[in-house]
Parts: structure tokens; C-alpha cells; sequence
RNA sequence: GGAGGCGUAGUGUAGCGGUUUAACAUGCCGGCCUGUCAAGCCGGAGAUCGCGGGUUCGAAUCCCGUCGCUUCCGCCA
């Protein structure tokens, strides 16, 4: 070893040893005959410091010295005097007297700041991502992601799962999301995918008998990204035989309320998760993952409206829309031009319209102030718990648009008003899914979930008479806002199976060729079984309190999926599209 | 595929409603300095204002296009 302690090691202690320390320059302090260095490693900052009076050469190598240099130094441990030590520093107690210095590599200034928290451009962020790396924040948050994957490994292994991990190199299926695929060299014109995740595999290792399997499982998906998004992307990937949907979730949940606490201070605000089902997480915050950690519910408008003079309210509720609304606090100040943005966000979320009402202290302003009575206003008001001062935001529309609109309105004033507690972690559970959607683009119903879901068993015989009212055994975790993960109860019968494909239009043949691996393996006795995955970097990303799942990756890509830092995608060698059978399409690029 | 934001010395920003030597901070280089810890003081270098085109007597500034980063919608079994 180049040193005997880390720079985040001696204390009073140790003074009076001789130690070595190695590590970065991480700040000078050059007085001409006095230089301190701050020297930096993983563990953390020690001061050396060189005085003139001892060995001259190792003083003028020292002046040398420039930020990010390595370095290697021998020295005697020492007190600070009285009155100088640094309580903000761990080792701001004691200091090394230098008396050898080693220059193990020079450095050139850094492109941007490695020794203070700064915000600096995101492409070079992640263009020199190693020197990006070394910055507090993402060692922190780094290491975060380490332990956290860790404590879940230790909990699970403890409770008799067994980690297997499954190829990376598998078939493509055109269901669900688009895939990344790798052309064969071996055989002409055939392509593997990589996994979107390892869905299929770990139910045919429940077939295969291991009853409790877990992954930490690398998944890949070619969509866009978003800021909780990546197209590679790490899975807490989990499969359990003989359980039912109440087994798994308590089991996820227990995992989380002990991580949590193991690894970082953030409070989980309500034990045991609440449990909602995607109809009421719909009726009443307009989100299938909607942050728990403050108020604003939508509240029904329904009897309201229907009464209503206002055509724009009753003719929705006639024709069975919905007519709901949030109230927003303070928001009767609001300018009339933060109140139109407001309505044009509505409108970009999908809504015709917005109705505003602004409950002032004397006097009410509103869009439908022609529309509405005073009774109508009082009641409104009643409804959605206005004081003066608020405003009071409605849609009417059908049910799913007018919950979604004010859903995205109530995340995004949340946000605003600052009405989430950044300490704390909402988890909650999301049951009840619908087992499939409509899907208009295809002209047909899809798979909410994925094709491997089962439905609950009450509702199992309307899978072919009336499809889209078959709820699924099927739950998400979810917390401030986020999907964390998700996963069910999956389907283990053949027959089962056969109607499920059949439901999404799938042939008899099509299903064969895309699935028979899992309908055959349905045949040799497949366990009743069921699982989840969560999605680690978004749960780390709300342990570390981060606003994107960059800054818990170590090597990310852009938002249009390119690693600034090794240039991929990039062109490949003629000899190498030559081997794989590929010629390009020049016309296209 | 669509909508918005940003792009000015190494870095972070100001200047954008037309007239400047393109400003400030920090970093960098040099000098002074024996108790600093975001060290201090003095001096210096450093920018074809992302790129291309247009309007104008004159463009960092206005217009068009393009590239990069980013946020959102679509998409994400």
C-alpha cells in the first residue's frame, strides 16, 4: 500500500505517529514559507502542511503542487495549535507535518470545479464524468446506491431468495416496450434483444423450482428519457412461489422499512403503506403514482354540475363525464397571467378547458362568473374547502382526462408551494389496476401491466365478454410522486394464459412463436407465483433527495441516449457490418 | 414525433428593448507572505458571444436554420 491511513482517518490519537498518506490535492494554501494542502481521498480530507524551515527541497516540490495532483506524503501526525483546529473536518483536530513528498501524477486544471458544489453544464458533467465523480455529492450518492443494492442483497439472501442472474442476450418480442437489439453474426439476419427485463426468465425459474429468486438486473428499454428515465437502467427484480398479492407486497414493504432507516435519514411517513386503489389514487389526486406527502385532493363537482345552468358542467355530466376540482392555497392572488398559464398547462395536459374561480375576500373572480350563481360559487367553495384567499381550479371532461389534468396541475403547484416535505418518504401501494387498455392506435386492448399478469379471480370470466372492467392482481410501489416499482400476481396456467394472449388480439400462432417457451413450461407444472421489481436508481434517487436519476448513476446517458464520454453509439468497420450481414441503408441517414 | 428553457474567457453568470475597450466572480499564470482552511495582497494572461445564414450603416443583442444540454407531452408489456 502507498499509505498507511486514510485522509479521513487520524485523530488526536495517532499523534506523534509516522504516517503516508496518498491521495488528490484538494486545495492549496501557499504562504511562501508555510503551504498547507488539503489532501483528498474516498475517506476524506487531511491537512498537510510543509514548512520551509524543515527539508528545503521537499517546501519547494510542495510549491509545485496544483489542485487534483496525486500525491504521495510521509510525515509525523502533530496537534494543531491552540485555536486553529477545523471543527468542520473530522481531522480538522490534528495535521501532518510533511516531511517526503511524492509526485505520483500531475494533473491539468480541471474543466470545472472538483472542490466546491457548483452547478456546471450537464454535457460536460458527463463528458468528464470521472472527474464529475469525484465531487462530494455524486461519492455520496454513489456509495448510497452501493449500500442500499447491498443491504437489499444481505435482507433477501437472509430470507432464503437465491440470486441468479439471467442473459442479457434473448429473444426479441415486439409487446411492450421498443427493444434494443443485437444483430448475429452465426445466423444471417436473425437479431437477440437485451431485456427489457427478465420478466419471462425468472417465471420460468419459478417452473424450475427455486420458489424465491432475486436479481439485481440490468434492463434496457429504446423509449425516450425522461428525468426519472434511462434507457439502461438497474431492477430490483424479485419472484416468489406459492404467494399471493398480500405475500409479496408485505414482503417488499418490510424490505423497505428497513432500508430506509440502514441507509439514509429520510423519514417513511406512513407505516403501514397505505393501500389505494387505482380507482380512488385516480378519483382523488388524478395520478396512478401520486405524491402522498400533501393534500390538494380533487374533489367531485359530480351533483354539483349536473344541477348547474353552466351547459360546459351539466352536458358532461350528462354524457358521463366528471366534473372535478382542486383547490389551490393562496391562489386567489395569483395574476391574471400566472392564472392563464395555469389554463393553457390544462390544455397542453389535455383538457378543453379550465374553469378558475378566485374566492377573494370580498369578491369572487372566475372564467365562469357569467355562468355560475352565487349559490353555485358557495357551494363550489364548500365542496373543495375554498377560503378566501384560494383558488379553485375545475375541469370537467371525461373521467380519465379530468383526473389526469388536475393530477399534473396538483403535482406541479405542489412543487410550486413547496407542500411536500423533502424529509420524508410517502411510500404507498397501488392495487387494482385494470388488466388491460384500450389502445387506439393498434385497435386493440394491450396489457396494462405486461400479458403475464393475472386477473382477480372475480373477474376472471369477464375476460372475453367485457375486458376492460377485468381488474388485475396487480400492484405498484409507489413514493412522492414516483413509481417505484410494480409487479403481480402472474398467470401459471396454460389455459389461462391462452385466453390473456387472446385477449390482446394475439393469434394462436403469433403467441406460439413469441411465448411458446413460457406456454410449454406451463405444461410441466408451473407454481401459482408472483413478484415485483423495483426500479433502484429512482429509489435511490429519493434516498439521496436528487431531482434526477443521473446524479445516482455513475456513467449515464444524454437525453437522447448518447454517452458523451465514449461517444456511443458510434460507426462500426465495414469488416464488422460485413460479418453480422448488414448493409446500410444510405438513403436513411 | 411535438412543445418549452438554456448555450457569452477554464467555470458560473451579467449584458439581450441595436451605438460598450463585451462586465463581474471564481479559476489560471507570476510576485509577496510562517497558521491558513472558499487564505490574503499586488500584477497579468484569458472570449472569433455554440455553429451557419439573413436583416442593418452597425448584431452577443433582431429573424431563419442547425447542433448540444435539459424539462415536459406522446412513448415507457
Amino acid at each position: 500500500m502507498l499509505k498507511t491511513h486514510t485522509c479521513g482517518a487520524l485523530r488526536p490519537t495517532d499523534i506523534g505517529a509516522e504516517v503516508q498518506l496518498a491521495g488528490w490535492v484538494h486545495r492549496r494554501r501557499d504562504h511562501g514559507n508555510l503551504i498547507f494542502v488539503d489532501l483528498r481521498d474516498r475517506w476524506g480530507i487531511t491537512q498537510v502542511i510543509f514548512n520551509s524551515s524543515g527539508d528545503a527541497d521537499v517546501h519547494r516540490l510542495a510549491s509545485s503542487l496544483r489542485n487534483e495532483y496525486v500525491i504521495q506524503v510521509k510525515g509525523h501526525v502533530r496537534s494543531r495549535p491552540a485555536g486553529l483546529e477545523n471543527p468542520s473536518l473530522p481531522t480538522g483536530e490534528i495535521e501532518v507535518a510533511a516531511t517526503e513528498l511524492v509526485i505520483l501524477n500531475e494533473a491539468k486544471t480541471p474543466v470545472f470545479y472538483i472542490n466546491e458544489e457548483s452547478d456546471v453544464d450537464e454535457s460536460l458533467r458527463l463528458r468528464y464524468r470521472y472527474l464529475d465523480l469525484r465531487r462530494p455529492r455524486m461519492q455520496r450518492n454513489i456509495i448510497l446506491r452501493h449500500e442500499t443494492v447491498h443491504f437489499i442483497r444481505n435482507w433477501l439472501s437472509a430470507r432464503e431468495f437465491v440470486e441468479i442472474e439471467t442473459p442479457i442476450l434473448i429473444k426479441s418480442t415486439p409487446e411492450g416496450a421498443r427493444d434494443y437489439v443485437v444483430p448475429s453474426r452465426l445466423h444471417r439476419h436473425k437479431f437477440y434483444a437485451l431485456p427489457q427485463s427478465p420478466q419471462q426468465l425468472k417465471q420460468l425459474l419459478m417452473v424450475a423450482g427455486f420458489e424465491r429468486y432475486f436479481q439485481i438486473a440490468r434492463c434496457f428499454r429504446d423509449e425516450d428519457q425522461r428525468a426519472d428515465r434511462q434507457p439502461e437502467f438497474t431492477q430490483l427484480d424479485l419472484e416468489m412461489s406459492f404467494v399471493d398479492a398480500d405475500d409479496v407486497m408485505q414482503l417488499s414493504e418490510d424490505l423497505l422499512i428497513e432500508l430506509v432507516p440502514a441507509v439514509s435519514e429520510k423519514r417513511i411517513l406512513y407505516t403501514p403503506f397505505p393501500r389505494l386503489t387505482y380507482q380512488e389514487a385516480m378519483d382523488r389526486f388524478g395520478s396512478d403514482h401520486p405524491d402522498l406527502r400533501f393534500g390538494m385532493e380533487l374533489a367531485d363537482l359530480g351533483d354539483i354540475a349536473a344541477g348547474s345552468e353552466f351547459r360546459v358542467l351539466s352536458a358532461t355530466v350528462a354524457d358521463g363525464g366528471v366534473a372535478k376540482a382542486i383547490c389551490v392555497p393562496g391562489g386567489a392572488a395569483y395574476s391574471r397571467r400566472e392564472i392563464d398559464s395555469l389554463v393553457e398547462d390544462a390544455q397542453a395536459l389535455g383538457a378543453q378547458g379550465l374553469i378558475w374561480i378566485a374566492y377573494g375576500e370580498d369578491e369572487i373572480r372566475s372564467s365562469a362568473k357569467r355562468f355560475l350563481s352565487d349559490a353555485e360559487f358557495a357551494a363550489i367553495a364548500e365542496r373543495t374547502s375554498a377560503r378566501p384567499g384560494d383558488l379553485v381550479l375545475a375541469v370537467a371532461d371525461a373521467w380519465k382526462t379530468t383526473c389526469t389534468v388536475l393530477g399534473g396541475l396538483r403535482a406541479q403547484l405542489g412543487r410550486k408551494l413547496k407542500l411536500a416535505d423533502e424529509n420524508v418518504l410517502a411510500f404507498a401501494w397501488i392495487t387494482h389496476f385494470p388488466l388491460l387498455e384500450w389502445n387506439d392506435e393498434e385497435g386493440r386492448y394491450s396489457a396494462t401491466h405486461h400479458p403475464f399478469t393475472s386477473a382477480l379471480d372475480e373477474d376472471l370470466h369477464l375476460l372475453e365478454t367485457d375486458p376492460a372492467r377485468v381488474r388485475a392482481k396487480a400492484y405498484d410501489v409507489i413514493c412522492n410522486g414516483y413509481e417505484i416499482g410494480g409487479g403481480s400476481i402472474r398467470i401459471h396456467r396454460r389455459d389461462v394464459q391462452s385466453r390473456m394472449f387472446a385477449a390482446i388480439g394475439l393469434s394462436e400462432e403469433e403467441a406460439r412463436a413469441q411465448f411458446g417457451h413460457l406456454l410449454d413450461a406451463f405444461e410441466f407444472g408451473a407454481p401459482p407465483h408472483g413478484g415485483l421489481a423495483w426500479g433502484i436508481a429512482r429509489l435511490v434517487m429519493l434516498l439521496a433527495g436528487e431531482p434526477n436519476i443521473r446524479e445516482v448513476m455513475a456513467f449515464p446517458k444524454s437525453q437522447n441516449a448518447m454517452d458523451l464520454m465514449t461517444d456511443a453509439p458510434s460507426p462500426i468497420t465495414e469488416r464488422q457490418l460485413k460479418e453480422l450481414h448488414i448493409r446500410l441503408n444510405d438513403d436513411e441517414r
